[in-house]
RNA sequence: GGGGAAGUGGCGAAACGGUAUACGCAGUCGCCUCAAAAGCGACCGAGUGAGAGCUCAUGUGGGUUCGAGUCCCACCUUCCCCA
């Protein structure tokens, strides 16, 4: 059925990932003298099935890893399992699974799956963040962490569904409502333990001025997230009570224009002032209670901005003005000092809160021409001149801003400071399927970390998961213990740890993952990291990739590792795969699944199709007719190359063959410009392959154009260009290419070959094409030798009728001459 | 509301400030075949012309330049962040 000069890819792609899996060729060694290259891509959460959408990602990573391999270079490229989370658990309530038989199910589909895609992992270096080898390093950390007082417990708000007596992470929030049993959320204190992220913002981004080989945007929404804002802190003082209340402004220069001020209900001022003046407690109290349900970004930023007066009045320090304290909805307990002044004039939110509850709005700035006056019909938000501010009226905000805050300083009632919208990294989570926080809770002692030798703290088995509470905190063996230090009767902590700790050092683990006495050597790990080129979608921009760059810094501290403290020296942000103009997802019902489109259409065919599509940061799509060009080209390139197999190899690939003409002249240039091209796209970090398919076609296309010639197939160039083909193949199309090298009689991979420079002697053309414009319009084109003079030049464009014709009864005013490229006449 | 990215044939897309539309998909015509598929070849932005050619086209309008898809300004649209 099948001609000879058919490519069964099926049974090819199959031996060959088989054999290469035999052979080990993809294995890092620590003791390779060549340079080290560590590409990465983001560990993979193991949901159980892949499409093509997750292959455009996998394909990329692996041309990267394989050209730079076949470039010299001593390459890793390593894989492992994000095994903890959420929908495990969810698989166990809903479905009675255990989470554990889920995931390791999940794990071994998609590690075949991978596999399938003829990816070039080092699978010696597996990981999976759910085997107790690997999270015990995670309670070690945590240990570190807590002995360096970089983890702490505190009580925090948090949601709360009441029916399934948990927390929930607020993405699992919808509309204020239990995403699983419609329950309102409640925002409950609960005592949570949090890294302390804070005290490393600072240089967080000062890392991120020097990580140049990181989009911009990336670096942009991180130093947002950061939030770093300079203002002043000062106090008001309270009439009638005795308290100071604490608010940050990053306008001090409109301190003038506070008309009252506002308080988060929280906020322990609020207690005091119903000490002395008991009559407005209802009403706050009434009003808190519509609150305690609402998620924070309803409260700041969807809810309309209300509130109610508590009856207490604040003295501003500057003014002396008595205005009153509010307490608001959008004022959080949890951001800043818990308070804010409000200054209708000049803020936005404040400008609508005054509106609503009809206070007043005093204008303190104006424009710099000062003929913006009241009444203003929205807030001025603008730098500009103050008004209505005592001495100083007349000054420009920047210097009215460092003049007001040193007077406050000076009278003690303020400080320049700093203030960050990060908060500490919360990492407790009140779920079962994650790593046990390693710690204590003894009557006598307080909080104490398990003792290293008792790690790793297990998961039990045969937990129930009723979907109700914490099953740490329900299963009563696991949960009572002794106290390491007095040996008492103790509990231990019943909650896990969030799962972006178990990816905030992986990638150090894959260079020592089996170290039983230490989450990794020093030594080993040093040499490899950082990762020079680390791949992934931008939806991680500030979770993971925030967490991972802290952890990194705490392991340089620590001593763990030496080196530069950023772990990523470029980022990638893959663009998405799109399938009938949507992302794929199954609740859309547009997926193709990677062993559907394997099967159909080959698993290089596939890569190539992917690469071909465009740019890879761009969000492309997927169309099954798209993919049939690169069907055809895999089996163009066997046509080509396979008949001629053995005989190719004796025109030798290190230096150039003798050429007949222009045609082998052509035919050898292409097979260096397809060099160039993927060198090129390599080493600017372009990554743009889409090109140098592109320049494949075009070499394929001459060469079968060169074989149909008679006797072509003999051609020396021919038979080299034939010989060279798999080694430029073989990043984007691995197993077609090892089948043709294999078929050319040689037993080592090709994937161990040298990628070779582009040779300039191959580049060089013997005539150029030479463009003639007149006033920058294009007349004319004129071949000639390399270098030709503009003289020369001028003159032989003055024998084309079209550029004379265009000339004619004007006169030359000036030429550009840009050479072999360009010969632009002025004339008028 | 603020910030960022992007708009190029029927479609995906190429293009150091220098031949716009490479390469692929789709389409049209031809060769091969009893026929079809596959394969191979030619054509394939719009207008105009017998033709060499000419004119117009990279979201819209300006600008810089000998020359602009590319640089600058404004606007429109889409997407992404932040609020």
């Amino acid at each position: 059925m099948f001609e000879e000069t058919t490519y069964d890819f099926r049974a090819v792609e199959r031996a060959w990932q088989e054999r290469w899996e035999r052979d080990g060729i993809y294995a890092a060694r620590d003791d390779d003298p060549r340079p080290k290259y560590y590409a990465l891509e983001m560990l993979p959460y193991p949901s159980g099935d892949l499409h093509v959408g997750h292959a455009k990602n996998y394909t990329l990573g692996d041309a990267i890893a394989r050209i730079h391999r076949m470039r010299g270079h001593n390459v890793m490229h390593p894989m492992g399992w994000d095994g903890f989370g959420l929908p495990a658990e969810n698989a166990a309530i809903q479905r009675g699974i255990d989470p554990e038989t889920w995931t390791r199910a999940n794990i071994d589909n998609m590690r075949r799956q991978i596999r399938l895609m003829g990816t070039g992992y080092d699978w010696t270096r597996e990981i999976a963040t759910c085997d107790p080898e690997y999270y015990r390093w995670n309670q070690w950390f945590f240990i570190r962490l807590f002995e360096r007082g970089l983890a702490y417990k505190r009580e925090a708000p948090v949601n709360w569904c009441p029916v399934d007596r948990t927390v929930l992470a607020n993405e699992q929030v919808e509309d204020g409502r239990c995403w699983r049993c419609g329950a309102a959320v409640e925002r409950r204190n609960l005592a949570q333990w949090f890294f302390k992220i804070t005290d490393y913002v600072e240089r967080l981004l000062a890392g991120l001025d020097r990580l140049d080989g990181w989009p911009d945007r990336i670096r942009t929404m991180q130093r947002n997230w950061i939030g770093k804002s300079e203002g002043v802190t000062f106090s008001f003082d309270v009439d009638t009570v005795d308290a100071q209340i604490d608010v940050f402004t990053t306008r001090i220069d409109t301190v003038f224009g506070a008309t009252f001020v506002a308080v988060a209900p929280e906020h322990p001022v609020v207690a005091k002032i119903f000490e002395k003046l008991p009559k407005g407690r209802r009403r706050v109290e009434e009003f808190a209670a519509t609150l305690t349900s609402k998620s924070e970004l309803e409260r700041t930023q969807l809810m309309e901005k209300t509130g109610v007066p508590t009856g207490a009045y604040a003295i501003n320090p500057l003014s002396r003005e008595r205005i009153p304290i509010w307490v608001t909805n959008y004022v959080l307990a949890e951001y800043g000092t818990g308070a804010v002044m409000g200054v209708p004039a000049h803020d936005e939110r404040d400008f609508a809160f005054a509106k609503k509850h009809a206070l007043p709005i005093a204008q303190v700035i104006t424009t710099p021409d000062g003929s913006l006056r009241a009444p203003l019909a929205e807030a001025f938000v603008d730098d500009g001149k103050l008004i209505a501010s005592g001495e100083y009226i007349g000054m420009k905000s920047p210097m009215a801003r460092r003049a007001i805050a040193a007077r406050l300083e000076a009278m003690g009632r303020g400080k320049v400071t700093t203030n960050y919208r990060i908060r500490d990294w919360l990492v407790s989570r009140q779920r079962y399927w994650g790593t046990p926080i390693p710690m204590v809770d003894c009557p006598t002692d307080g909080l104490v970390p398990v003792p290293d030798n008792q790690l790793p703290v297990l998961l039990p088995k045969n937990v129930a998961f009723t979907g109700q509470g914490s099953p740490l905190a329900n299963d009563a063996a696991f949960m009572n213990t002794v106290c390491p230090t007095c040996g008492g009767p103790a509990t231990r902590d019943p909650d896990t740890m969030d799962t972006f700790v178990d990816s905030s050092w992986y990638y150090v683990r894959y260079l020592d993952p089996h170290n039983a006495g230490a989450p990794f050597d020093g030594d080993r790990a040093s040499a490899w990291m950082p990762v020079d080129q680390y791949i992934g979608g931008a939806e991680h921009a500030v979770l993971h990739l925030l967490y991972a760059r802290f952890f990194y810094m705490v392991m340089i501290d620590s001593g763990y590792l030496r080196g530069d403290d950023e772990p990523f020296t470029r980022l990638f942000n893959q663009g998405m795969l799109l399938y009938r103009g949507e992302k794929m997802s199954k609740s859309h019902g547009n997926v193709v699944g990677i062993d559907e489109a394997v099967e159909k259409y080959g698993v290089d065919a596939m890569r190539l199709f992917l690469l071909k599509a465009g740019p890879p940061e761009d969000t492309l799509p997927w169309t099954d007719e798209g993919i049939v060009g690169r069907v055809r080209f895999v089996q163009r390139v066997w046509r080509a190359v396979e008949p001629h197999a053995r005989t190719a190899r004796s025109v030798p690939l290190d230096r150039l063959p003798e050429l007949g003409g222009d045609a082998q002249r052509e035919l050898v240039r292409a097979l260096h410009v397809a060099l160039e091209s993927g060198q090129n796209e390599t080493e600017t970090h372009r990554f743009h392959y889409n090109v140098t398919t592109a320049k494949l076609d075009e070499l394929i296309n001459l060469l079968t154009a060169a074989m149909r010639e008679p006797g072509g197939a003999a051609d020396p160039a021919v038979r080299y260009a034939v010989h060279a083909l798999p080694i430029v193949l073989a990043p984007f199309a691995p197993h077609l290419a090892d089948e043709l090298w294999s078929r050319m009689g040689y037993e080592r991979s090709v994937h161990l070959e040298r990628w070779p420079d582009p040779d300039p002697a191959a580049l060089r053309v013997d005539t150029i094409t030479l463009v003639v414009q007149v006033n920058g319009k294009v007349r004319a084109k004129i071949q000639a030798a390399p270098g030709i003079a503009e003289d020369d030049a001028f003159a032989l464009a003055m024998r084309e009728p079209t550029v004379t014709a265009q000339i004619d009864g004007k006169q030359v005013r000036k030429r550009i001459f840009v050479p072999d490229k360009l010969l632009n006449i002025v004339a008028a």
